[in-house]
DNA sequence: CTGAAAGCGCTAACAG
DNA sequence: CTGTTAGCGCTTTCAG
């Protein structure tokens, strides 16, 4: 009955579960047990098996497990690009939930390319990962029903969308950008400018510019409606957009931006024009990544919890992972304005 | 011979391999070869089964694969922190390298947390992970014999180990720095302080010291040598280290930092105690970050090529997994100064 | 409480 | 060229 296939103990092989077995001379379910209920086992040959593990340094397999258990405790991230702040941040928030949570993170870069993000999807669907993080890129019907075709459980990171019932985790952008905007007008300022992202992103684009709007015609301030340089959000050009805010809308005292890289450049082009921040025109970004921190002069901003979304995300997905209650299905997290030395009263 | 354990199309499983041979009327065999071999299979039957997998929808489980491969296409990177805009970075050139050579990448911060890098390392064992990327911090014996003993591959990446035969590659920091000083003293400065990081740091502190004091020496300079603040690498505040400099050292004309972000944050300290960059002191950061070209002024810096670092390294590590010829065990790829608007001849 | 046996989904000899 | 048969390493009934 013995096995001609298999080793004797070469030292070059993985010690596998039937080594553990052989070594404390039980039988491999009961190695399996003491791995996945060891209070079924008596106490002397739970010991044999432990010290039978210890001694060959034996670890499972997690590919046979997940086989079995139809589990990989593995979960797949799209982002569009790493290398922005504001993802590393959320990504962060991500990893530390993971890691709580005992989640592997697979992290791809989508650049928001359509091919790439089916192409992941793809790949994440072959590696059996537990479940899908869908950042910041609206939610295409292609792509939800290919992802429910899959049944591949998701939640949504810093977007969200109202046309599936998917969970979400955001902050409330419109608001968001009210807040800023109303921030200024407090301020004194009545000649406010805008630079957003393209209203073709209905999650940062939109939203923030009509938070924007809200705040000037609440205001009685409407005129300022066209003070707006719109950018490609994935791939602008801070300084240019200063440039063109600036060549459109000369004569503005305050300009919110919505990203803070956008008001980091902004700042950057006035330094050099010899426009003073902010005793000559104030700026207020969005996001509150670290730099902001320490720009000159020291950036006011929105910021966003970016951590907190990455972490609770992984929560959401989780919970969903594992039937878990989860009363909100689209989650918005606080806000807050950072008053910081770019902005002043006029 | 029918096996009534299997399912009869259940809607809601995902279908196997045998379920295509059932609809394509081929055993699973021919299936397996039209996707590892498909020149071995008579055009008939290869259409047959192609349709079958289009009809299913069929996708074949990376796990069971993996089982008997032995190769999960997957690779593990240890990263300090991913919210580093210089691992981010690097990061960006591992996805890209990863994509293009069939990898996913599992993604791990460890704060330099000697826990974390175990508890990670016996995760990406049990996974399976065909290589590890560990990134910049020195190899430990401990963790050395341990990736040794589970027979891991490994590729060095912003660090390397003279002790040990691994492949790494990383810039040749010792040059970076002393081209960067010798960068200011070409400008004509004599009083030059150096904000660096801790000695303990084999990788990016001593190194980099070293170059910024052989540039002193080759000068003539030996007297500033002592002109320094060290920093913990890992969890310093700019702010802090930019305070204690200027306090150390108030009548220097010139510093050089061993990171961006401990220029940017010596510039905004700087500008707020009314000291005038370049006009007053002139400062040279290291990495060129995407942000150090939005500062005021503009920072000149030594640029690291961090992406192709990181791209690099998968190359690396793919090589070394299948056994292809690597010539250059410990590669060393060119930094280049960045003149831009931080620094002025005196 | 414990072992034998049957797979998870797939690949890889090995015969035909 | 193609089907049958063993497993990969592990979990999970099912008897005992």
């Amino acid at each position: 009955m013995k096995s001609f296939s298999r080793k004797e103990l070469d030292y070059r092989m993985k010690p596998t579960i039937r080594d553990v077995a052989k070594l404390a001379n039980v039988s491999i379910s009961t190695v399996s047990r003491v791995m996945n209920a060891p209070e079924t086992v008596v106490e002397s040959k739970k010991n044999r098996v432990l010290n039978a593990i210890e001694e060959l340094q034996y670890k499972p397999n997690a590919l046979a497990r997940g086989l079995i258990s139809k589990k990989t405790h593995t979960i797949g991230a799209v982002i569009p690009d790493i290398r922005n702040p504001y993802y590393a941040e959320v990504i962060r928030g991500m990893e530390d939930a993971s890691k709580r949570n005992g989640y592997s993170l697979i992290i791809c870069n989508t650049d928001r390319s359509h091919n790439r993000l089916f192409s992941y999807l793809n790949n994440f669907y072959e590696k059996q990962v537990d479940g899908l993080l869908y950042t910041s890129d609206s939610m295409y019907p292609d792509y939800y029903s290919e992802v429910k075709r899959l049944r591949l459980p998701v939640v949504l990171v810093s977007t969200h969308s109202m046309e599936f019932e998917l969970p979400s985790v955001k902050i409330n952008d419109e608001q968001a950008a009210y807040d800023a905007a109303k921030t200024l007008i407090d301020l004194g300022h009545r000649r406010i400018a805008f630079i957003g992202f393209e209203l073709t992103d209905s999650i940062a684009g939109q939203t923030r510019y009509q938070g924007f709007v809200r705040a000037l015609r609440e205001h009685g301030l409407e005129s300022c409606k066209d003070n707006v340089v719109f950018v490609d959000g994935w791939s602008y050009d801070p300084i240019l957009a200063a440039e063109s805010l600036v060549a459109k809308c000369p004569n503005v005292s305050a300009v919110f931006t919505a990203s803070d890289e956008l008001a980091i450049g902004l700042m950057c082009y006035l330094s050099e024009r010899g426009i003073r921040v902010p005793d000559d025109l104030s700026v207020i970004g969005f996001d509150n990544i670290r730099m902001s921190s320490m720009t000159i002069p020291r950036l006011t901003t929105v910021a966003q919890p970016m951590y907190q979304i990455g972490y609770r995300a992984v929560e959401k997905l989780h919970a969903q992972i594992n039937g878990l209650n989860d009363p909100v299905l689209r989650e918005q997290l606080p806000h807050e304005i950072i008053v910081r030395a770019s902005t002043r009263r006029i």
